[in-house]
DNA sequence: CTGAAAGCGCTAACAG
DNA sequence: CTGTTAGCGCTTTCAG
């Protein structure tokens, strides 16, 4: 017997066709108290038979709970956000805690507007990108009442915990790495952004060793959009052109890197005794290149782990008190394009 | 005045702190409905100072509206579905819809229960990517009663509407290319994917052609996980010393298919003289390359916006009558690697 | 233009 | 082990 008309089946279909009251099918499709087995098999018949989905809105609002995890990352193109991503997922696959994912562009007014979206679903808990937000952000978050863990940075103050590296000490490491390998005419490739703080800062602690070691950036070139690769390409060709006496390269991103990187050896430059190149990130792609690219560790999948695990520690958990700071180091990988 | 409890605000709040009923605030706070200039200010100025941010579990519950589209894709790594979610994104950006997306790892059985989740939040529609899929998850859809739209593939019987590409014709229309090209020794790569059907009708479609025209795969070999370039380059060189005499290389998609480029490059290879080469997808990495890739764009973003204004249209005029099929066609770009 | 009453489909909290 | 009774916070509907 099927229904004829389209209204999506409730617990009290399940109820009526089981003959079992509602609150015990809802007891059943929960696994929660205890249930004779042969009811419960009767329930779980009912259910199946009919296609029974649970209404989780109900559910949700009868019982103030809700197991989702709003994660607030500004991009999924690039690799960064979507390693960060599988390490999410994994840390919640034990927990019924379930991400679901809102993208920024880098834009605080969208920030704002998603992290509010997100928010009128009452989550579990927020785990997002960045320490830098707009006011009325800080403000909502901290009226949610719930873990907010920011990830990717801990140069700054968190609203409630973080987890991730020190940009600037990234930046200061590998300038530290080019300065003892010897290098002196330095180029600086990145991307047009203002609001990557992130890049802001790590650029900041690189100009700061050089400075102290006596180097002065000998140039630099920025870009927005189009293929990371390409843009690469590019732009090494025309910092070349322009300061030819570069003899080292380094980049915002690993993706620009291995462009430039592709560049300098057709044309080929003596990579890295002619010239050095280091990227930043630490992608999987940089395994396919005919020479590794130096680069560093942004322990990605590793911080988009932590912070599930605190946010799954907080919710069970509620009373126990957690570090506010979790810092993980980053690590340089000399690779074929660094003298060491 | 600060409350001092971390009870989530509700619209009552509101109404208190405002003199206003709590239905005038809601209509305020949702545009619907006229109301006054002056109660509209109290209520924002209220509802602004308190910080309060809507219940939308309860709203949904009680509009029995939900503005959320299901969307449920098997990978995120790759670059394939980002571009999807790119075109969803921007089709839903004027409607009051938003995305949420549900991943599956290719896998029939997490594609259940990842549906199951997303259904029981009771969306106003689902794009979900294929055409195949487990009894069980059919008969979920089905019952639904929302607009579903399967995308990617046109190759077999839609559940309601799909929208994409016949992944057979284009395995054919390289093929083809590749015939007239003169070609005669082809290897094949691709991943080791019995649950790709997409990747599996290509090859079918490829196969087929070359049968036709008296030419048998000379090799072929297959991957699972690790970075694709680097596989690619694998995948090759092991091809080659197993085969010397292959003159085509048709990978199953542009990643590995660039992998193998670069490593000809390296070995200096004349490419597509002595060795032609294909991918599949038209992925943007592939203009930072040294030489361009043959492949055929898979037509990702349109795909994605198109499946978007069909849950949207559906949404807001349940009645208008679509038609169940949209084929979008895919070009072949020869670019640098295959003879014409 | 504004308000009061009655649920939406489920679960918490009690009773048995 | 099972059932009953009240809501959860909003919106729909119907009166002013």
């Amino acid at each position: 017997m099927t229904r004829h008309d389209s209204r999506p089946l409730t617990l009290r279909d399940v109820s009526e066709a089981s003959g079992v009251s509602e609150m015990t099918v809802s007891r059943v499709l929960r696994n929660r108290g205890d249930v004779s087995e042969n009811t419960r098999k009767k329930v779980l018949a009912a259910a199946k038979q009919l296609g029974y989905v649970p209404n989780k809105i109900a559910g949700a609002l009868a019982s103030q709970r809700v197991n989702l995890v709003a994660v607030i990352i500004p991009s999924m193109s690039n690799m960064v956000f979507p390693e960060v991503m599988t390490g999410i997922s994994r840390a919640l696959e034990g927990t019924d805690l379930q991400p679901v994912v809102g993208i920024t562009d880098y834009l605080p007014e969208k920030e704002e507007k998603v992290l509010y979206e997100m928010l009128s679903w009452r989550p579990s808990g927020v785990i997002i990108a960045g320490l830098e937000h707009s006011d009325a952000s800080r403000a909502m978050l901290r009226a949610a009442g719930i873990p907010v863990v920011e990830i990717m940075d801990v140069d700054g103050m968190p609203i409630d915990t973080m987890v991730g590296i020190s940009h600037r000490v990234a930046g200061e490491k590998m300038a530290q790495a080019i300065v003892e390998a010897g290098y002196k005419r330095i180029g600086f490739l990145g991307t047009k952004m203002p609001l990557d703080h992130r890049a802001r800062k790590r650029f900041e602690g690189f100009t700061q060793v050089m400075a102290k070691a006596g180097i002065e950036m000998a140039d630099q070139e920025f870009y927005s959009g189009g293929s990371a690769l390409a843009k690469g390409r590019e732009l090494t060709e025309a910092m070349l052109n322009r300061t030819p006496d570069i003899d080292f390269l380094y980049y915002s991103n690993d993706m620009i890197g291995a462009g430039g990187l592709l560049y300098l050896l057709e044309k080929g430059v003596d990579v890295p005794a002619q010239i050095g190149l280091a990227g930043f990130n630490g992608v999987e792609l940089l395994q396919g290149l005919p020479r590794q690219l130096a680069t560093m560790d942004a322990c990605r999948s590793e911080i988009g782990r932590k912070a599930a695990e605190i946010i799954a520690e907080r919710t069970t958990n509620p009373e126990s008190d957690l570090p506010k700071k979790i810092e993980m180091t980053p690590v340089i990988s000399f690779g074929d394009t660094l003298k060491r």
